[in-house]
DNA sequence: ATAGGGTTAG
């Protein structure tokens, strides 16, 4: 089109900005938008609409911020794309302040403006405001409105309040597939993993057929409770209802498969797949590493590297996974470096955890300290966790007193570490430092509440169930 | 030209 006389119009822009974001194009998103300004168009509400969307979803809301601040005289379509910028983003508050103004300016507003609001409120904190919003949905007559329900069935489970999000789901007069699948998600997301399955049942009872979002997640729902029965039933489903080209329900299965401890059949899963995504790969090595096959693993990592896909952040957590789970320091060292060098790609925290674990539980608590003080970052509670549990196992009692200290400075009314240190002590017979490190404790008003595990008998499903037993 | 549910990772 450029070549030839005909000249893009805003249309032609707002249709190339909506690839760009589908595709998550940021380096395309600024050249188009470069193209915008020097087009000579003027900037109206059609590209402006489009490129706040783009900006938002690529995590720039301030520069969607900025594309918005230009135009005088905001449109519906415009204030919606705002409202839903700051909501994706997490800036709820500004969501509600630019939903207000919109009010102010005398705005009618419609559907696409709640939904974005909703979207933004994902905290039990903030539930008063929401059932607010609530209101207002009901008020304004949009009870009827689909999106809208889905959007406040989702909310609610966000803010820990399902049983109100299944209030709504049954006021609606019309349940399409995404509302069930926003109900059933949510009871998996907040751990009532049978009511997710009860409804699952249900829905299919009804003539309602699961998609590949619904499966996934379903599935996610199995193998984080450990339930190996439903996943096998859902995985008949899948290749019933057509859903086995699908990468997202291949990972899925593929993780149930080896939460479940059914490394082999996760293997088999991959093996028949035709479609291999980052995340299928990813899937399977974590699911080898985490049963300590590591020579497997890397197979794995060298058929991906041949394949040309490439490899993420993930990718190196499931394979620092697997050298710790093996005892492959060196091999572990070296992924680590390789992970920056070769692939461009920073250490995260779980990174550090990881290799703070390798090097730990190989006994090099020095080295593993080391690495810590190197982070860019100060180390949280997870990374020091990590490198206090080695500590109780090779009974260091010297490094565990540094590092238990940073940790309660961080967390001050966590009680395990005071336990864990304690705990050093007492394998070396020291009773009397563990006597004093309990007063210490109760003296300052701490009380560790004891543990409890639950197991299932092989027939009745974990309810609440603790995967460590 | 704008909406809703989302697989892998401590």
């Amino acid at each position: 089109m450029r070549k030839t006389e005909v000249n893009p119009d805003n249309y032609t822009f707002a249709c190339v900005l909506r690839a760009c974001m589908e595709k998550s194009d940021s380096r395309g998103l600024r050249v188009v938008h470069g193209g915008v300004v020097v087009s000579g168009l003027e900037p109206d509400m059609t590209t402006s609409s489009a490129l706040v969307n783009a900006y938002a979803k690529l995590g720039q809301v301030e520069e969607a911020c900025n594309v918005f601040n230009k135009i005088a005289q905001p449109d519906l379509v415009l204030c919606n794309s705002m409202v839903t910028a700051y909501g994706h983003g997490g800036f709820w508050d500004k969501s509600l302040e630019m939903f207000r103004e919109m009010l102010k300016m005398g705005i009618h507003i419609d559907g696409y403006t709640l939904v974005g609001l909703l979207s933004g409120f994902a905290d039990p904190s903030l539930l008063e405001i929401c059932q607010g919003i609530h209101g207002l949905c009901l008020k304004a007559g949009f009870d009827y409105n689909g999106y809208v329900g889905s959007s406040l069935v989702s909310m609610y489970s966000r803010c820990g309040c399902l049983y109100s999000g299944y209030r709504v789901f049954s006021s609606l007069s019309q349940v399409d597939l995404v509302i069930w699948s926003s109900l059933i998600t949510g009871f998996s997301q907040s751990r009532d993993y049978e009511m997710a399955m009860l409804l699952f049942k249900e829905m299919n009872m009804k003539g309602v057929k699961g998609d590949a979002i619904l499966t996934a997640s379903v599935l996610a729902a199995c193998a984080k409770f450990v339930v190996v029965q439903p996943g096998k039933e859902i995985h008949g489903y899948v290749f019933r209802h057509g859903l086995v080209l699908n990468v997202m329900v291949t990972s899925a299965l593929i993780d149930m498969y080896s939460k479940c401890g059914f490394a082999h059949l996760g293997l088999r899963v991959f093996e028949t797949a035709s479609e291999k995504s980052v995340v299928v790969y990813n899937s399977v090595i974590t699911g080898l590493g985490s049963h300590g096959l590591a020579s497997q693993a890397f197979g794995i990592f060298e058929e991906m590297l041949f394949k040309r896909l490439i490899p993420d952040q993930c990718t190196f957590s499931a394979l620092l996974n697997t050298c710790s789970h093996a005892e492959l320091v060196k091999e572990g060292c070296d992924l680590f470096k390789r992970m920056e060098v070769e692939f461009g790609i920073a250490a995260r925290t779980e990174h550090y955890v990881y290799m703070v674990k390798l090097l730990g539980m190989a006994g090099e608590l020095g080295k593993a300290y080391d690495l810590i003080q190197k982070m860019p970052n100060p180390p949280d509670s997870g990374v020091l966790g990590a490198l206090l549990s080695c500590c109780v196992v090779h009974g260091n009692l010297e490094l565990g007193k540094i590092v238990s200290s940073q940790l309660s400075q961080l967390e001050p009314e966590k009680t395990a570490y005071g336990v864990m240190l304690s705990n050093i002590c007492a394998n070396d017979g020291k009773w009397d430092d563990v006597r004093k490190l309990r007063d210490d404790m109760v003296g300052i008003g701490l009380k560790k509440s004891p543990g409890l595990s639950r197991v299932g008998d092989g027939n009745v499903p974990y309810s609440n169930c603790n995967r460590d037993i």
